[in-house]
DNA sequence: TATATACCTTGCATTAACGAACCAAAGCCG
DNA sequence: CGGCTTTGGTTCGTTAATGCAAGGTATATA
């Protein structure tokens, strides 16, 4: 059973009875249907046909392979509807993956989007590793920072998170809050513990801060805005993401320079579909109000 | 889904994750595994799986394809491993054609071969017309007479059916038997409808019996010998036949230029199959032995 | 009985599919 | 860290599958 044409050539004389019209409907000529025959009765070793004036009679076997390749047509045609359909609406698994700091608002967004399209079965994938879209183990991934340059990878610009530096309320009643930079050397800072970090409001700090004034350091944002929270010191959240916590003493207001992009990553393979499409718009659009 | 022989190849992909894995397995090059993914893909509008440097990764829609080809590769195997396999042993259909006139001996005989191999389903088929082997309606067909000359037929010799004249005790009694030649004309001879009929008793009867002592005419052997069992005259019956009945008297021994030839026919097509094989070989072993 | 039609078959010319070779990139391993 | 292996991707020349057309046979029809 090395080609399936050549079944797929014999079920179409099975069924019509004929080489001819198993030929008209195939699209080839009729010495091509004959020599599939051939080669298939060749290699099995069984006549699949009885030849006669009148056409090709299926033998046992002939109609054996009737039967199978029938419910295989089916099954094709059933497939091709799916692969195609599929494109056409939004169903079935749609990934998305994050740094774990963002999960807090993507969550939000995407059970609204499932809400929306309930044959969806989405995924929210996070963790200490990055997760590829190039091994297709997600559909779509929002990053933050530096613009990912990976080649078959389509990346669009998705908003700038406003960044604030903040405090909590208890901070706020202990040390007061900086007045200009002449105070930040009497204040207590959350910066990050990694020394190369390309997030803006960091590189700000490095220049703006003294070193001995930053008391506290985390390695993802997640941890810093607890630790604002919690009052060890004086920190940078989204400003989004600060607004819902009234205990917090907004220290600098979000500055442009502070802004860091998200980048809404998919890959080229699967940029085109609809299901992804429908998403970045979804997303795009959430970001635009203000919901990210 | 033109193209069968593709989705194989798109299933092998999916299954082995890479195009070189496929293509040594298929027994192909590489680059024609390429050609058939993107040639279905370009058809289909999706794409089915997401390249990268180590291979290729099933999107969904290759996924399902994966799923619906596994199943069909199954089949085909199976469909493969049923049809070389039925050539091998006896077993399924198997059809047998005669004339109605032997189907009184026939029968036994098939029942026969049918208690040998259980897994067969005997069919015997007899009817007004002619069964024709070449449209596929039968595996096997018996005749007698002239030998069959259709081109696509294998004809073997099975026997010489030996053919005696008799006449039932009733009309024996009333009439008595012809000594000779000579007595001909004062008894009652049952013969053809067909005055070209080219049984060689008939023959015989036309050169040797006067015309008007045959007063009882049949278009089948059938029929005469139910005429003969019924003292309606003299007439032709298969010695073996007539040995059954205890009410017939022998007026002629058979004679060797009464026998009737019987001839196995089967198609070209079919005539290799151990199937068709071990049935001739039964019949002709029963024959030898005399039952037939 | 003669003609017409439908079908299969075969040999030859064409085209499209295929394989070989080469290239580039990414991961593996010493 | 650099050679080595494995993976796709591309191009070109060859091969094999295909299409075409003529031939032959059997069946149906008038």
């Amino acid at each position: 059973m090395d080609n399936w044409d050549e079944i797929k050539t014999a079920y179409h004389v099975a069924r019509l009875g004929t080489v001819s019209g198993a030929a008209d409907a195939l699209g080839v000529h009729h010495a091509t249907v004959i020599r599939h025959i051939d080669a298939l009765e060749g290699r099995l070793g069984v006549k699949l046909f009885q030849r006669h004036a009148r056409g090709y009679t299926a033998t046992e076997a002939g109609a054996d392979l009737l039967r199978v390749a029938q419910a295989t047509d089916d099954q094709f045609n059933q497939l091709a509807g799916r692969i195609k359909g599929r494109g056409a609406d939004v169903s079935g698994d749609l990934v998305v993956t994050s740094l774990a700091s963002m999960s807090g608002q993507l969550v939000p967004l995407l059970a609204a989007f499932q809400r929306e399209y309930p044959d969806l079965n989405v995924h929210f994938l996070t963790g200490e590793r990055l997760f590829r879209l190039e091994y297709g183990e997600a559909h779509v991934a929002i990053r933050a920072g530096a613009p990912p340059d990976q080649p078959d990878n389509v990346v669009q610009h998705l908003i700038d998170l406003p960044v604030g530096a903040y405090a909590s309320r208890a901070y706020a009643d202990e040390h007061g809050v900086p007045e200009g930079p002449a105070d930040y050397g009497s204040h207590r800072f959350i910066g990050t513990d990694d020394p190369e970090s390309r997030a803006p409001f960091y590189s700000w700090m490095r220049e703006n801060v003294p070193e001995r004034a930053v008391r506290f350091r985390c390695s993802d944002s997640n941890a810093a805005a607890a630790a604002v929270l919690s009052g060890a010191g004086i920190g940078f959240m989204a400003h989004n993401l600060a607004r819902l916590h009234p205990d917090l003493v907004e220290v600098h207001a979000p500055r442009p320079e502070w802004q860091s992009p998200l980048w809404l990553v998919t890959h080229v393979d699967l940029h085109r579909t609809i299901k992804v499409q429908t998403l970045l718009s979804f997303i795009k659009a959430k970001a635009r109000e203000g919901l990210l």
